[in-house]
DNA sequence: TAAAAGCGTTGACAAATGTCAACGAAACCC
DNA sequence: GGGTTTCGTTGACATTTGTCAACGCTTTTA
């Protein structure tokens, strides 16, 4: 269960964890099992924990006034869900975040985390290149979000993210990209 | 022309500076004046600096294929600009970043950069809390991107950030937003 | 295995937003 | 101070995207 997630931090960091390492961060990092469309974070609750997905799929929403689902964001094996700014500032959640397959997860809390920061240098270089990694990502998407076309909001997608095209649904997909299923059906019918 | 910095690191991080600790950021940030209009980065070339802005106002910004410009980042003083991802990974960037007013910057090259960072803790730590802001931030903008209305995009954003909307003329703040001019000067007519 | 739910598609229509052109007022040079 | 640019606005119209309803098909579930 915590291989993949040393697995993980050993190609990011290119660093071996020393065994001591490994038993801190298997004390830290608390195994966890989610059934589909069982909720890891719901809006309106503090999100307690950080995520690592070691096998699954996952995805984080908001709900507007009408009731409409809006993704976040769709993720799978290894990669981190969480709210941060909940995590961080310890305030309540605007999002939903659930399984959309079963899903094995390993849990850490802010405490541990910060903890495991002094101890574990690695696991620090590790967060700084995720954060870095998050925060280019983000940039991107903003800016396809208000200057591209929802046609080439897609094709872009489909580009840099082929694992998750096959693994969720296209009304997930249309979700994400701001636009409706609809939409996106006619999208992918005229770029046949 | 330190000062400026000084004082937010010590805003952020609620800890004080030693005079030797002041005299590496005097070295390793350099002072630059910029006219109006001037570039602080154009697309394609590398981003060598992360800017911490004294005085003035700059914004980032793409452009399309059709010339149109798509506003990235509105700031003024006391936030940074430079382009994340060109910085860090040393690739060509997408943006331009250029001084809306005269503006006053401090400079400071990636590898000054992570030199202080060994040297100086405050400035890891002030960094720590300036990418989770930042990051909490971009979430925030996504989320409004995907889910909102124009209107309520416009008046969250006057919500949020009534600085710029003062400092920046309203078709700056309508790109910003992934309208069109026209757009945004009819919502405010309406929400009158 | 039968019923139900989820998914993608399509058509008709409505709503939101963009485009283009024009205009006046204010700000900004020379 | 006169000419020029910038900015915000407005109108007419085009385009994009959303909404609603319906339909077949697959997957899930009881």
């Amino acid at each position: 269960m915590h291989e993949a997630l040393f697995n993980y931090i050993g190609q990011y960091t290119q660093a071996t964890l020393t065994p001591q390492e490994q038993e801190l961060i298997r004390n830290a990092f608390v195994p966890k099992r989610l059934r589909k469309r069982q909720y890891l974070l719901q809006s309106g609750d503090i999100c307690r924990y950080m995520a690592f997905i070691v096998k699954g799929a996952m995805r984080q929403y908001s709900v507007d006034e009408k009731g409409a689902e809006h993704i976040v964001q769709l993720a799978i094996e290894n990669w981190w869900v969480g709210d941060r700014e909940s995590f961080l500032m310890l305030t309540p959640s605007a999002f939903n975040i659930d399984a959309w397959e079963d899903t094995d997860l390993l849990l850490v809390e802010k405490a541990h985390l910060f903890q495991l920061y002094e101890q574990v240098p690695t696991l620090t270089k590790m967060a700084r290149q995720m954060d870095d990694r998050h925060s280019m990502a983000n940039q991107r998407r903003i800016n396809a979000a208000i200057s591209f076309s929802a046609e080439k909001r897609y094709t872009d997608f489909t580009l840099q993210h082929p694992e998750l095209v096959q693994r969720f649904p296209q009304h997930l997909i249309a979700s994400y990209l701001g636009i409706t299923k609809e939409t996106l059906s006619r999208i992918r019918k005229h770029s046949l």
